[in-house]
DNA sequence: AGATGTGAAGCCTTTCACAGCC
DNA sequence: GGCTGTGAAAGGCTTCACATCT
């Protein structure tokens, strides 16, 4: 009835991914110094609905004020909130190449709550190397680093080839958040959360329809 | 019945999806040896189930053989066909920063049908320096250089501020397939393809379950 | 009047279960 | 006997539409 205090014990993947979107645009808005919005605007900001933004947010409480809307400052606090990024993140990178690279540099992870406090990989070549502040560690010392920085979440930029020795490693530690950027559906246990990000799907997702879809007119 | 000579009109992205992921599997497969998988095995290296599998297949054909399973090379190409990798696909990437250059330097895409053409940035220091072989054009002249070398898809990979600008001219060149980087929800005509790639909404699908799933035993 | 919160309906996706073929 | 292909059932997600509150 009013605010739950309680989580909704199953909350599907396709919400949660939906109230990080909400969240980043309500960041922005913030930013914008927009103080008040409406579902209406919110789900056009987002693509999709306004009773689909609304059946999200009321999953965890009266957010909204019938007649008003939603103030910003306070939909993005408990969006944070429900997200768990209220907490800063300690993430390891496994795999020093490019795609890592590219990660460590990220400097807006930071503001967002996330940052990686190791790096690791197995070619000595690489080992003892500095980045930004880090140097790269050995694989061999990933259990030991990991427990001793607390870190809860794991992503793995390395070759296909190396994905699943690297996510044995990985769940042998004690970790049980993966984002995965190996092009390789991965074996974990199921209480260990994979995220996977894949650029040939994605990339495969737009020549299947460039291939299937030509369709100048409506009416095909 | 037979062999559907025809496209279904509606697949979902949901379908696509996994076409693609048994298409990576059935090219490891295919290297490995195997020449025959069945639905049942092709759904646990996915993750899905072997009625997911076959229904998934049967949309487009019917390429397996009852009592025996699916021949590997032969159900790859169909999905090769399928995704319509049986064609280069030119891609302009913009964007010259750190994740840039790890996507124009990933070495497989090239085997998996896939061909950075062309690199744009709109920042004086990095136009006209070489990556690879290709040279980094301004901006301005993105959508000259995409008709001549009639490039397809466009990967967007430049800081949240100017990923909207970006789009527009990608859209008003002609290109009807995106690839997006940014963390922003991009607008598009509806007759374009946007795929997102968003870290943060993936770290945060994780420290969503980090926070809230306290349940050591399935009682909880 | 204006916008939220929500049961119910509608729609889409997945799974079941078995007929059909190898 | 084994495994695919598929109509029907089940399950889950989204949209509708309106009661409810400001």
């Amino acid at each position: 009835m009013t605010i739950k205090l309680t989580t909704p014990s199953t909350i599907s993947d396709f919400t949660v991914r939906r109230l990080s979107i909400y969240y980043h645009i309500l960041d922005e808005l913030n930013q914008n110094g927009v103080t008040v919005v409406s579902s209406e605007t919110l789900g056009e900001l987002s693509r999709v609905t306004s009773a689909q933004v609304r059946k999200d947010l009321s999953l965890f409480g009266n957010f909204g004020r019938r007649g008003l809307g939603y103030t910003v400052p306070e939909l993005k606090e408990k969006l944070a909130r429900i997200l768990g990024l209220h907490q800063q993140w300690k993430i390891a990178l496994i795999g020093a190449g490019n795609l890592g690279s590219a990660l460590c540099s990220y400097k807006n992870f930071k503001r967002q709550g996330f940052e990686i406090v190791a790096v690791f990989d197995k070619h000595p070549a690489k080992v003892g190397q500095m980045w930004n502040q880090l140097k790269i560690q050995h694989m061999d010392e990933f259990s030991d680093t990991v427990q001793a920085l607390s870190v809860t979440i794991a992503i793995i930029a390395v070759p296909l080839s190396e994905a699943q020795a690297v996510a044995d490693i990985v769940v042998a530690s004690g970790i049980q958040s993966i984002l995965n950027f190996a092009p390789r559906t991965l074996i974990v246990p199921s209480n260990v959360q994979l995220r996977n990000v894949n650029l040939a799907i994605e990339l495969e997702g737009l020549t299947y329809h460039l291939t299937h879809e030509h369709r100048p007119s409506p009416l095909g």
